[in-house]
DNA sequence: CTTGTGCTTTACACTGCGTCAAGCACCATA
DNA sequence: TATGGTGCTTGACGCAGTGTAAAGCACAAG
């Protein structure tokens, strides 16, 4: 059904299961058991149905759960608390790698399953809407600071940054190439302060 | 078993299989169904585990048949023929862009299978590190005419140039943002102008 | 007219998903 | 101390999709 949004039952069980859900995602990606997240959740498996209704319906809530418990709201503020223009994509391709290196299997779990299931899709790219929001807002604190190169219009300067910033790149750099976190933040740094910014 | 790497049978059924197999995961993702596949090439099921093996003998096998299909040597040749450092960018783009518009149902899927099949998992980076290979070229070429900025490393530049130019950023601003094929070039190259060239 | 190849047909075992119904433990409250 | 509700367990079942096995059929080559 995955219908029932609503919660069940003990939010403690609840957050438990979901806890579990993502370490498993983590591992074993889209081949995720239900039979093995109530094992490990020390539940039984039908305690899972009772909770979230079906497979999409726990992935649903897992995307909640982590709104919930990553709370970027604090990391945010620190990085528009930048003072240059340079500090703020620095702050924020900081940001990025912790985001990712939380996010980026479930991700990727997430973005196969949009074939199969429209709730979960749509309630993805409600994620990667905010997402570009937040880059939106850098880019116009980069305007109203006159950081940004006039070749570049909001919006493209935005959507460039959003992307690029994905997780694929991060995840190529990082786990195929091997490049540290540092490196990571230190290269996009680099690249995006001269693309982006005045010279 | 999926060892059999080996063909079997008639290679006409075999590519046919493929070529179906192509197009049902460019439009039904990771759940894809071996019943449709076989129903779709006008075989019957068994059909497909004599050719394959199994499921992830056919997506190994699909691996290899995009290979010949696209058969990238004088795309790629075009690319390196250009004169300015500015033009070899934006024809890799140009490229980038047809390249993953045929490629990216497959790659989305490959990814999220790689969990379950170490072969797979391992000719998709195999196909992966050909593309750096390719890319490394590129900033070799513009190096040898003292086109890349003093700031990067050749390896800095050829593997951020690999990773900006991934699925993920090109798939979020053409799918999610809906830019043209022609403005993911336009900004591509201007990003990677500003960032990767001698001013 | 035999043999091998390429494929079909039917059948079956197995796994994981989703559902159902009964029941149990542990509260509350009357 | 009985009553009812909540949170979960237990065991069973139907279903879909994968993968295997065995028999057979059409057709070509010797």
């Amino acid at each position: 059904m995955s219908i029932d949004a609503g919660s069940y039952g003990d939010p403690e069980t609840r957050s438990r299961i979901l806890a579990v859900t993502w370490d498993l995602v983590a591992d074993r990606g889209s081949s995720l058991k239900l039979s093995e997240v109530a094992a490990r959740a020390g539940v039984s498996r039908q305690a899972v149905y009772l909770h979230f209704g079906d497979r999409n319906g726990l992935l649903l809530a897992l995307v909640h759960h982590m709104d919930e418990t990553l709370d970027l709201g604090e990391s945010l503020a620190h990085v528009h608390a930048a003072s240059t223009g340079r500090d703020l994509l620095e702050r924020a391709m900081r940001l990025n790698t912790e985001f990712w290196t939380a996010v980026q299997p479930v991700a990727q779990v997430l973005e196969a399953a949009q074939h199969d299931d429209e709730a979960l899709g749509a309630a993805w790219r409600d994620r990667m809407k905010l997402r570009q929001g937040v880059f939106a807002a850098m880019i116009q604190q980069l305007a109203d600071h006159d950081q940004l190169s006039a070749q570049w219009t909001l919006e493209d300067a935005s959507a460039l940054l959003y992307a690029v910033a994905h997780f694929d790149t991060w995840r190529e750099l990082t786990h195929q190439l091997h490049w540290t976190d540092d490196h990571y933040v230190e290269a996009m740094t680099r690249l995006l302060c001269r693309s982006l910014l005045t010279s």
